[in-house]
DNA sequence: GTTGGCACTCGTTCACCCGGAGTGCCAGAT
DNA sequence: ATCTGGCACTCCGGGTGAACGAGTGCCAAC
């Protein structure tokens, strides 16, 4: 798999550009790169490597007689092999802690988390919240609105709160209260992810009065059918998972980086969709992914990329959060910067 | 209070320029202004005109010898005095309506409100969430969790929930059924303006028992006293309103539009607080508010003009919504799509 | 495999010039 | 008193061309 040509200098040559050309956003000749780093050879070897890497397609020449830019596989091969996630100061950890430490309650984790994140690396910071469906059930309550209608509310272990309004024929105050007793044994604590199963067989034996002490007291089977399809229905819906932004002005910042304008960079980041696609199939906690480029499969975005990663509680992944930047970016920071908070948010999450 | 230097032809003059600068973005001069607006006299005479408006603020003139630019100045006498709302085409009247009426709930309402008048702008939209204070009280639950845990859950007319877990001492069902009861007595229906007057009276006479059959039952007065304090701060906090916004990759459009860069208008536009007040306060519904360029209050945005009005059921402003965009903006078409946007959803929450 | 040298290519910058658009002003016409 | 045509003037923008410099590729020598 490794390309036999490329000896330790020459890949010693590509991480050199690499930084360099992040570092001034400028095209780096053979000059300037021997007298930045200090290889201990000529100009004129390193045109030549330069000639080799070019050749197998890691670097660029933007016009002849110019010097080398990465190309997105040269970015590819410097994150797989030529860097290490830079760890944060400890200022910029000290502020990580005090920051999150006063959020109040999961939307204030969130957003700080978000707005932490965009800051800490000067981009656009994307958290996708805790997904529903890894989270388990602290509670269900069953409100009665009015003779026919009840508020179906339920709570989650991450701190979220879903309700919906649930038109059913008649049920008296007893029998909901049994319903609510029995549907908490039956799903309290346990993950929205069992859920399903789990009510379905609620739904079969509740009617029938197997699960409760006087079978006289069971409740019409069609009230019974009729919550827990709502039930269902809100913990499907909601993996349609929210998504949250910040740090988009980041962007004009590096206005030169985007070929045309930053605009269809902006009217991706409004889509809800894409967002979700980038942040991607949820992956263990804190193992870093990065789409460089084209990788990230929108053509509004081949100038970008995205560094994720998920976050939960100890192993579980609950949501996945990240960065999106110009593709010349500041690599291994980023990764110690995204890899950091969302170390960080996990163990907040696992105290609440 | 009328500059009575400004006879008709010079307002219309004035108007022509604010017109031209729009549609071509480029500093207009005299001759182009006769040959494009029928005006029957020669471009001296417009000169003289422009000296004029120049002299009185209106117009400004980037360098000697090139076209006049209007000032601030200038486009606020456009938009009081020089030009009315635009009536929208029938094709997007009936975009409004189906796009809105598809809507299923309170945010949906709100999210499609924004993107909408995004498009139709094709500029930044903002979008209050109604307020909590304007709208009345549905109904309010109390709900047991533990023996001394109860969430309070608060439903409004417009559709809102919002809940919170209060810590009581204990407190048992029958106490809270007969709070329950006696508290929707109390604040059900009503405005949540009322609500706080109301919530004193009713932690005075509650506790003493004065409102019940049966004395013995009062709840303590204590577990009344935090249940109100929480609902208090309920109502309170959620007066800081949440904002929602689309079409920020509009404004890369107008790049050019920007002196320097839009990355401080982004960052502004970041900001909560900065969108609230924007928004201002609350207006009439349909009551169109301009602010033109430094009007708005904020550095950063020197060079937008925002357009908002209030919205709401019938004669009740709920919220503000607006757009926001360059100071060279089109004013009456920006005006005619936030006033008919405004008007269809009041009419769509009259309905819920 | 490395190095120094050399010719060559291009992009960038600057000075310069020119054309055109637009102005202000003035004297004369209405 | 107001409008108009004419005229001199200003200034921006685009185009040209030269000088410059950074960088390359190649080759012969080490």
């Amino acid at each position: 798999m490794d390309e036999p040509k490329l000896d330790r200098r020459r890949l010693e040559v590509l991480r050199a550009i690499v930084e360099d050309y992040v570092a001034t956003q400028e095209p780096v000749g053979s000059r300037a790169l021997v007298e930045r780093h200090n290889l201990n050879v000529s100009p004129a070897t390193i045109r030549n490597d330069m000639a080799l890497l070019e050749e197998e397609g890691y670097i660029h020449q933007p016009h002849t007689s110019a010097g080398r830019v990465p190309t997105d596989k040269g970015y590819r091969l410097f994150v797989d092999r030529l860097t290490n996630v830079k760890p944060l100061t400890g200022a910029e950890r000290r502020a990580i802690h005090n920051f999150l430490d006063e959020a109040i309650d999961l939307d204030d984790v969130v957003s700080r988390t978000v707005r932490l994140l965009a800051q800490l690396t000067r981009q656009v910071a994307v958290v996708q919240y805790p997904s529903l469906s890894r989270s388990a059930v602290r509670h269900v309550e069953l409100v009665s609105l009015s003779t026919s209608r009840i508020m179906l509310v339920l709570i989650t272990d991450t701190g979220r709160v879903e309700q919906r309004v649930v038109e059913v024929s008649a049920i008296d105050e007893a029998s909901l209260g049994e319903l609510r007793a029995r549907l908490n044994a039956q799903i309290g604590g346990r993950r929205l992810a069992e859920v399903p199963a789990l009510l379905a067989d609620f739904a079969r034996l509740m009617p029938a009065g197997e699960l409760l002490d006087d079978p006289a007291r069971a409740p019409q089977p069609v009230a019974v059918d009729a919550l827990c399809a709502s039930l269902l229905e809100m913990i499907v819906e909601q993996r349609e998972e929210r998504v949250v932004l910040a740090g988009t002005a980041n962007l004009a910042r590096f206005g030169q980086d985007f070929p045309d304008s930053i605009q269809p960079v902006l009217e991706a980041l409004e889509e809800q969709v894409v967002l979700l696609k980038l942040l991607g199939e949820a992956t263990a906690p804190s193992l870093l992914t990065v789409r460089i480029g084209r990788e990230n499969g929108f053509d509004q975005l081949t100038s970008t990329s995205v560094v994720t990663s998920g976050y939960g509680r100890g192993e579980d992944t609950l949501a996945q959060l990240g960065v999106l930047g110009p593709t010349r970016m500041d690599y291994p920071g980023t990764m110690g910067a995204v890899s950091a908070v969302a170390r960080y948010v996990g163990r907040i999450l696992e105290q609440a």
